[in-house]
RNA sequence: GCGGAUGUGGUGAAAUUGGCAGACACGCCAGACUUAGGAUCUGGUGCCGCAAGGCGUGGAGGUUCAAGUCCUCUCAUCCGCACCA
C-alpha cells in the first residue's frame, strides 16, 4: 500500500464537489458557526501566507462541522484595485479581464489546498451586482450626512495627473514617474466616520480577550482620544484693524490647560484662515509669504520631516486670563487638520514649543515646577505644581486641569472638549478599476444622487490604459448623462470608491442567502442568523484601517436600518508572516516557495500539515524544507501503520484493566490527543502542539501490537487530523470507519487512571530522583520511600523542611 | 518620543495554578536492512567534564522549600503610531 497523495486529493476534492459537502444548511434552529479568513486580492497567483491563511481558516471550520455546527465558511475575491490597472498598462491587459483570469486560477489552487468552502456563495467585489448595493449604501450615507463632499489637499502628481494615496509618494516624488508631487486642493467625497469615533472605542471593550490585546491598543491608538480645554483667543484691537475685522479671534485645543499662565506666543498651521488672509492681502512681507507657501505645498508627513521653521504674522491675540498681549506665529508643526489648526505655546512645558522658541528667542516662562527636586533640561512636560499661575498657583496640574477648565466654562471663556485623532476618510480615488461613485453634477441641482433603479452606474469597458489620468474622465462619451432631477445635462463623477469599501461589507453579502443575491445586498434575517463572525483569520497588516473600516461600515449599516449587529467580528486571530532566511518571502528577494510546487511534490496535505506544525498561528513562521519532509513522512507513516487497523464502522469496546502496560499507555496517548483537540479550538488554537501529540500518540502505538489499540486509536486520531490532513483522514476513515468517525467522540476517562504514581524527588530543589508508588499510599510512607531513595544525598545533613506536592513531588530541605 | 510584543539547545519550538526545563519535530551522530541510499527502521543527541558532578531559559538583583513562570531594575531585537498641542 503506497501513500499517493495525487490520487487521495483528486479523488476527494471531487467527492466533496460532487456531494456539496461544505455548503451551510438553511436550517436556522440549528446552532451556527460563521468561520472566516479574510479574502484574497486576485494577484495571479497564491502565495504561502494565503495557504496558511486559509488552513487555519479550514481547519477550524472543518472542526466546528465535525463538532455539529451548522457551518459558513466562505470565500470570495477583493477585485478592485490598482494591481489590475499596472497590470494593463505593462502588458496590455483589460483590467477586466486581468483580474477575472487570476480569479479562474487562483481558484482552483485554493481548490488543490482542499479547503472546505462554500461554492455558492463565492463572489467578487468587481461583480457589477456588488457594485449595485453598494453605491445603494453610498447613497444612504450621504443621504443621512454619513458622506459629503468637501475641499482638501491631496498629493498630486502634475506629470502623470492624477492624485497619489500617501504610500505612492516616495521621498516626495510620484513612486511612478519621479517627479514632484504636489499638495493640491480638490475636491472628493469623505465618509463620516469620526462621527463613531467614540463608539468605535467603546466597543472595543466588548473585543477585550477575543481580539489580539495588540490590535485593541493600535485601534484606541489610532481613534486617539483625548481630553482638554477648547477657547477662544481674541484678537487684540490693532490685529483686528489690520484683518479688516474680518476675525474675531480663533479657537484652540489644549490637553494642558494647566501650563496656560505659561503661553508666550500662539501658533497656527500654515493653511489657517488668517494666514491664507494675510497672505492673499499682501499684509506681510514677500519673503514671508513666501516662506508661508513653501509650507502650504508640503505634506503634512513631509513637513513632519523638516526642522521647525516659522515667522512672525504681525498680529497679537489676548491671554484669556492674563489679558496680556501674545505674538502670533505660523508654524510648520501646527496641523490644520487638528484641534482647529492653532495652538497655545508653552515652551517651558512642550519639547516642540520650546525647540521653536529657542530658534526664534521668544520668551520662556516656566509655570509647573516638579513634585520632587529633579533636574531636567529643556521642557518639563511631565506634571507637577503650578507656579507663577495666579489663583491656581501651588495646586497639583491634574487638579489644576479640572478647575481651569471648570473657571472657563463659569465664565464662558471656553469649554471642556474632546478630541480624536481619527480623520474622516476619503474615499475619492481617480482610478478606473473601481466602483464608480454614483453621483451626478448637474449645473442647475448641483450635486445629485443616481436614481436606485439605476443602479448600478457600471464601468465602460472600452478604454485604455495608461496610467495619465483618470479613464473615466478622458472617455469620450461616458461622464456626459442626463440630470436625475431636472432631466437637464449633466455630468457623470468620474471618481471610484476606494478599495476598502468593498471589503466592509462582504461579509455580511456571504451572510446573505445568494438566492436573493439579485433582489436585495444583505438579507437581515440571514445577517442575523450568522453574524457576527465567530472566527476572523487575517493578517496583521489590517489591524488598522480594515478592521476598523468594516467595525464602523457594519454599525453605520445598523443606524440606516440595514442589520442588526454592532461589531462584526466576536474572535480575530491575526496570523504570523511566512519567512524565508528570517526575511519576509518577496519576488524582489527571491526567496518564495510556491505552493503549487509543494503541493505537486508532497501533496496539500502535507502542505497543510507543515504550516500547521512548524509554528503557533500567531507566530512568524520560517520556511524550512527538510522540515516539510517530516511532515510527509508522519502522513506517510499515518497511512503504512493504518495497515494494522481492523475495519469497524464504531468505536472498539476495550477492556482497559485487562491490557498490558505499554497498551495503556498508547491508549492514554490517545485520548490526551484528542482531549488536547477539544482545548486547541476552544483556546488558542495552538495546532502545532495538538499535531505533536498526536505524533507521541503514534510513537506509542509503535510500542505495542493490539489491534483493538490500533484500531480505537486510528479512529480517534483520523478525527482529530481531517481538520488538519484532510484528504488522507476520509481515505483512511473510508476504508476503515465507513466515514462513521467524523463526529464527536466522547472521552473516557478510564484511560486516564494510573494504577501507580511517579514521584520526583528533589533535594533543595534539585532533582536527585525519582520513586513509582501505589495510588494509595500515605504521605508519610512516600516521604520514608523519598528519604530512603536520595539518601546519600542527605547523609550527615539535618534535615529542615519535607514538602510532599500529591502527585509531583517530594522536596527535602536540607542544611549543613 | 508613545504604544505593543519577543528573548529558552545547532534550528522550529514545548512547558494548567510557581513543582522533573527542552515534549514534538528538523538537523546531526551511530547502527540495522540494502548492490546502493538523499528510502525505511532502531538508538543517541542542552553545555562543560573520562567520571563523580557542575552549569543552564538575554543580563543583574529579589520573593519562595521550589522561578522560564511572580516582583524590581536593565540590555537587545521586532512591529505599529508618530510634531495630534
Amino acid at each position: 500500500m503506497q501513500y499517493n497523495p495525487k490520487e487521495i486529493e483528486k479523488k476527494w476534492q471531487e467527492y466533496w464537489d460532487d456531494h456539496n459537502s461544505f455548503e451551510p444548511k438553511d436550517d436556522k434552529t440549528k446552532e451556527k458557526r460563521y468561520i472566516l479568513s479574510m479574502f484574497p486580492y486576485p494577484s495571479g497567483r497564491i502565495h504561502m501566507g494565503h495557504v496558511r491563511n486559509y488552513s487555519i481558516g479550514d481547519a477550524i471550520a472543518r472542526n466546528a462541522r465535525k463538532e455539529g455546527f451548522n457551518v459558513l465558511h466562505p470565500i470570495g475575491w477583493d477585485s478592485f484595485g490598482m494591481p489590475a490597472e499596472n497590470a494593463a498598462i505593462k502588458h496590455k491587459l483589460h483590467p477586466k479581464k486581468w483580474t477575472y483570469e487570476n480569479i479562474a486560477y487562483m481558484r482552483n489552487e485554493l481548490n488543490s489546498l482542499g479547503l472546505s468552502f462554500s461554492k455558492k456563495r463565492e463572489f467578487a467585489t468587481s461583480d457589477e451586482i456588488y457594485t449595485k448595493f453598494e453605491q445603494e449604501y453610498i447613497i444612504k450615507m450621504y443621504k443621512s450626512g454619513l458622506m459629503y463632499r468637501k475641499e482638501n489637499s491631496v498629493n498630486w502628481c502634475e506629470s502623470c495627473h492624477t492624485v497619489l494615496a500617501n504610500e505612492q509618494v516616495e521621498d516626495g516624488c510620484c513612486w511612478r514617474c519621479g517627479n514632484e508631487v504636489i499638495q493640491k486642493e480638490m475636491p472628493g467625497y469623505y465618509i463620516a466616520i469620526t462621527k463613531y469615533a467614540q463608539e468605535l472605542l467603546d466597543d472595543l471593550k466588548m473585543l477585550e480577550g477575543n481580539w489580539p490585546n495588540q490590535v485593541l491598543k493600535m485601534q484606541e491608538n489610532w481613534i486617539g482620544r483625548s481630553e482638554g480645554l477648547s477657547f477662544e483667543f481674541k484678537l487684540s484691537n490693532d490685529s483686528k484693524k489690520k484683518l479688516g475685522n474680518c476675525f474675531e479671534g480663533y479657537e484652540v485645543f489644549t490637553t494642558r490647560p494647566d501650563t496656560i499662565f505659561g503661553v508666550s506666543y500662539s501658533a497656527l498651521a500654515p493653511e489657517h484662515p488668517i494666514v491664507k488672509y494675510l497672505v492673499e492681502h499682501k499684509l506681510i512681507d514677500e519673503k514671508k509669504i513666501s516662506i508661508i507657501k513653501k509650507m502650504q505645498n508640503l505634506s503634512e508627513k513631509e513637513r513632519s520631516m523638516q526642522e521647525k521653521e516659522g515667522v512672525a504674522l504681525g498680529i497679537d491675540v489676548i491671554h484669556p486670563l492674563t489679558n496680556e498681549k501674545i505674538p502670533v506665529w505660523v508654524a510648520n508643526f501646527v496641523l490644520i487638520s487638528y484641534g482647529g489648526g492653532a495652538v497655545m505655546a508653552v515652551p517651558a512645558h512642550d519639547e516642540r514649543d520650546y525647540e521653536f522658541a529657542l530658534k526664534y528667542n521668544l520668551s520662556i516662562k516656566q509655570v509647573i515646577r516638579p513634585k520632587k527636586d529633579i533636574k531636567f533640561d529643556g521642557a518639563f512636560t511631565d506634571d507637577g505644581i503650578l507656579i507663577n499661575s495666579g489663583e491656581f498657583s501651588s495646586l497639583d496640574s491634574k487638579t489644576a486641569r479640572a478647575k481651569i477648565i471648570e473657571y472657563f466654562e463659569k465664565n464662558s471663556l471656553g469649554k471642556k472638549e474632546i478630541n480624536y485623532k481619527l480623520r474622516d476618510w476619503g474615499v475619492s480615488r481617480q482610478r478606473y478599476w473601481g466602483a464608480p461613485i454614483p453621483f451626478i453634477h448637474c449645473p442647475k441641482c448641483g450635486l445629485v444622487p443616481e436614481k436606485k433603479e439605476n443602479l448600478p452606474v457600471t464601468l465602460p469597458e472600452d478604454i485604455t490604459i495608461t496610467g495619465e489620468g483618470n479613464p473615466l474622465e478622458t472617455h469620450p462619451s461616458w461622464k456626459y448623462c442626463k440630470c436625475p432631477k431636472c432631466g437637464g445635462d449633466a455630468l457623470r463623477e468620474t471618481d471610484t470608491l476606494d478599495t476598502f469599501v468593498q471589503s466592509s461589507w462582504y461579509f455580511l453579502r456571504y451572510a446573505t442567502n445568494p438566492s436573493k443575491w439579485q433582489k436585495i445586498g444583505i438579507d437581515k434575517e440571514d445577517v442575523d442568523y450568522w453574524m457576527s463572525v465567530d472566527q476572523y483569520i487575517g493578517g496583521i497588516e489590517h489591524a488598522i484601517l480594515h478592521l476598523l473600516y468594516a467595525r464602523f461600515f457594519t454599525k453605520a449599516l445598523r443606524d440606516l436600518g440595514y442589520i442588526d449587529v454592532d461589531e462584526p467580528f466576536s474572535r480575530l486571530l491575526t496570523q504570523g508572516m511566512v519567512l524565508k532566511d528570517g526575511t519576509k518571502m518577496s519576488k524582489s528577494k527571491g526567496n518564495t516557495v510556491d505552493p503549487d510546487e509543494i503541493i505537486q511534490k508532497y501533496g496539500a496535505d502535507t502542505a497543510r500539515l507543515f504550516i500547521l506544525f512548524a509554528a503557533p498561528p500567531h507566530k512568524e513562521l520560517e520556511w524550512n524544507d527538510s522540515a516539510v519532509e517530516g511532515a510527509f513522512r508522519f502522513i506517510k507513516r499515518l497511512y503504512d501503520r493504518s495497515e494494522k487497523v481492523k475495519p469497524t464502522d464504531k468505536i472498539p469496546l476495550i477492556e482497559h484493566n485487562s491490557l498490558k502496560k505499554e497498551e495503556k499507555f498508547a491508549r492514554k496517548k490517545v485520548y490526551e490527543a484528542l482531549q488536547k483537540s477539544y482545548q486547541t479550538y476552544q483556546k488558542e488554537y495552538s495546532f502545532n502542539t495538538l499535531i505533536a501529540s498526536c505524533m507521541e500518540a503514534m510513537n506509542a502505538l509503535n510500542a505495542q501490537d493490539n489491534v483493538d489499540i490500533w484500531s480505537e486509536a486510528y479512529f480517534i486520531l483520523l478525527n482529530i487530523l481531517e481538520p488538519i490532513i484532510p484528504h488522507v483522514c476520509w481515505e483512511l476513515s473510508e476504508k476503515y470507519f465507513d466515514l462513521n468517525n467524523f463526529t464527536k467522540i466522547e472521552i473516557k476517562d478510564e484511560v486516564f487512571e494510573e494504577d501507580s504514581i511517579t514521584l520526583v524527588i528533589t533535594v533543595n530543589g534539585k532533582k536527585r530522583g525519582d520513586i513509582e508508588v501505589a495510588k494509595d499510599i500515605s504521605k508519610e510512607e512516600i516521604l520514608d520511600l523519598a528519604k530512603k531513595n536520595i539518601e546519600k544525598w542527605i547523609e550527615g545533613k539535618s534535615i529542615i523542611k519535607e514538602i510532599y506536592v500529591p502527585n509531583k513531588l517530594v522536596n527535602i530541605v536540607v542544611k549543613g
